[in-house]
DNA sequence: AAATAGTTAATAATGATTCTAAATTGTATG
DNA sequence: CATACAATTTAGAATCATTATTAACTATTT
């Protein structure tokens, strides 16, 4: 579990001050044993739980947006009403469960590998990213 | 290009009585040679163009959420403060045009077959979406 | 033609996200 | 260490897509 002093190393490192807010939150992010998905609002309830401090709402928006700009966070694409982040910025996918609202990673070995045979002219390939919408047989 | 009176059917068929409204926007949608993607404010300028009557959004946002439902368009699972929508609901896949925000097809014959291993228990695919970024090179 | 169930429309409400401007804080410099 | 300045935080307002509300309207059934 990286210390503090770890994270204020590293938020320098990427030319972002390191403030106690930022602090927090990358160790609400980062200390957690696996990697995680989550939304802004369960960030803020961890944040809540977790600390001695309140973090105002635009802060954590204006944060994990620098932090994914950094590529510290992945934004994962799902049309839901919020948008869902991503700790693991490893290159995988992801399954959604329709019915829990959840995501559930698809490491790469949980599928064949994909590629992309189309090309667009004048444009490079950001990004390629699956999601396995999933909910019960019914 | 269907007539109105087919669509009239195909609104029968489906439980959906053919009203003025839902005539005029089956013909939006799909009086077109090709399919296409769009937002709701994207059809909603296109049915003003077209129009000789008015349509409220909320009875745009009501008629587009009952023909996905009914399987006439499919929703595009993308990061983006407004909802695509497809007229194409063929099995195919994304590529998203970061720059002008713009969807464009991507055909099964245009990647290799997408193969899922890994499985949820007690869960379903429901769908399974492949969404490829792209942007000027730079 | 009347009854009724489904649909539309205008508008209000919601909720996530972004914006604003003032107060605060981190850091470089003297 | 004190000062200056730019970066950051904050609370709250503003925005914007979407959903809810409910009264008026319409398609269909009897």
């Amino acid at each position: 579990m990286p210390s503090s002093i770890e994270y204020i190393e590293k938020l320098r490192k990427s030319n972002l001050r390191p403030t106690k807010q930022r602090i927090k939150i990358c160790e609400v992010l980062f200390n957690a044993d696996k990697t995680f998905h989550f939304t802004i609002s369960d960030l803020a309830k961890m944040i809540e739980v977790n600390a001695n401090q309140k973090i105002s709402l635009a802060t954590v928006y204006n944060t994990i947006h620098a932090f994914e700009k950094k590529g510290y966070l992945k934004e994962i694409a799902i049309n839901s009403s919020q948008t869902y982040f991503d700790t693991n910025t490893s290159n995988h996918h992801h399954f959604f469960d329709e019915k829990e609202k959840e995501l559930i990673d698809l490491e790469n070995d949980g599928l064949d590998p994909i590629n992309i045979k189309k090309n667009i002219p004048g444009k490079i390939i950001k990004s390629v990213e699956v999601l396995v919408k999933v909910d019960v047989d019914k």
